[in-house]
DNA sequence: CGCCAGGCCGTGT
DNA sequence: ACACGGCATGGC
């Protein structure tokens, strides 16, 4: 079998096993936008804390939170860490919206996605990873968010060289969807899948001893299979 | 106390 | 091209 078939395997073995994971968490798209820079490198349950902070202030809302300045926006995104950084970003995607959207985040949808990759891309701190995650989770964009948990299961099971790159990644796991030709279904593979290695990478990181038998052991080649889980 | 988290960037080789 | 350290904080 090809990799991106042996990958759609692994996409309907995780869905059985976890289900439907409806992401990104969040009750709006400008929220979504949030909280993908604030999760860089950061516990997700550090993130809410600094999106509770904003929502008790009202600022989950574009015109609000526009009007703060950055050094009360990085006290209130302490908690998700390296905050003047993303304070900076934040400040930045804001002035994306409005200079090139008038602060629309579905006038920004309607945009040549390639464009707003780029445009997102140009932002000091959105790197490949939160530019994709920004284009799926917040502007229902089809295309592969490829984290580090992806990279690892995919080399784990030998669907691509150690070391290949972001682009190679993604394009192998959306080739996995090639069949579907609906652009909408389309991100919605996108969105469970990445949703779904995000479950098996956290739950199946390899670093804990005591970690559960990892729902795609079974998928893995005879060869492998006695080795430490990578992922 | 040590390691890690839903990364990214500047620098040195 | 690739490795490495800094960025900051909170959970476990």
């Amino acid at each position: 079998m090809t990799p991106p078939v042996r990958l759609r395997a692994l996409y309907e073995t995780l869905a059985a096993v976890y289900g439907p994971q409806r992401w990104w968490p969040s009750d709006s798209a400008l929220e979504t936008m949030i909280g993908a820079c604030l999760t860089q490198g950061t516990a997700w349950t550090s993130v809410e804390r600094s999106l509770t902070n904003l929502r008790e202030r009202g600022l989950l809302e574009f015109n609000a939170l526009q009007k703060v300045p950055e050094e009360e926006l990085r006290e209130l995104i302490r908690p998700s860490g390296f905050m003047q950084r993303k304070a900076a970003t934040l400040r930045a995607l804001l002035d994306l919206l409005e200079q090139e959207y008038e602060g629309s985040i579905d006038q920004m949808a309607q945009a040549p996605p390639a464009a707003v990759r780029a445009q997102l891309l140009a932002i000091r701190g959105i790197g490949d990873e939160t530019a994709d995650a920004i284009l799926l989770y917040a502007l229902g964009q089809p295309v592969m968010v490829v984290d580090e948990y992806l990279r690892r299961v995919v080399i784990r099971h030998g669907l691509a060289p150690a070391r290949a790159r972001y682009a190679e990644l993604q394009q192998l796991a959306m080739a996995a969807f090639a069949e579907e030709r609906n652009s909408a279904a389309m991100a919605n593979h996108c969105n469970e899948f990445h949703a779904l290695v995000v479950q098996v990478g956290k739950a199946h990181c390899g670093r804990r001893p005591d970690c559960a038998p990892c729902p795609l052991r079974g998928d893995l080649d005879q060869h492998q299979q006695g080795q430490p889980a990578a992922y």
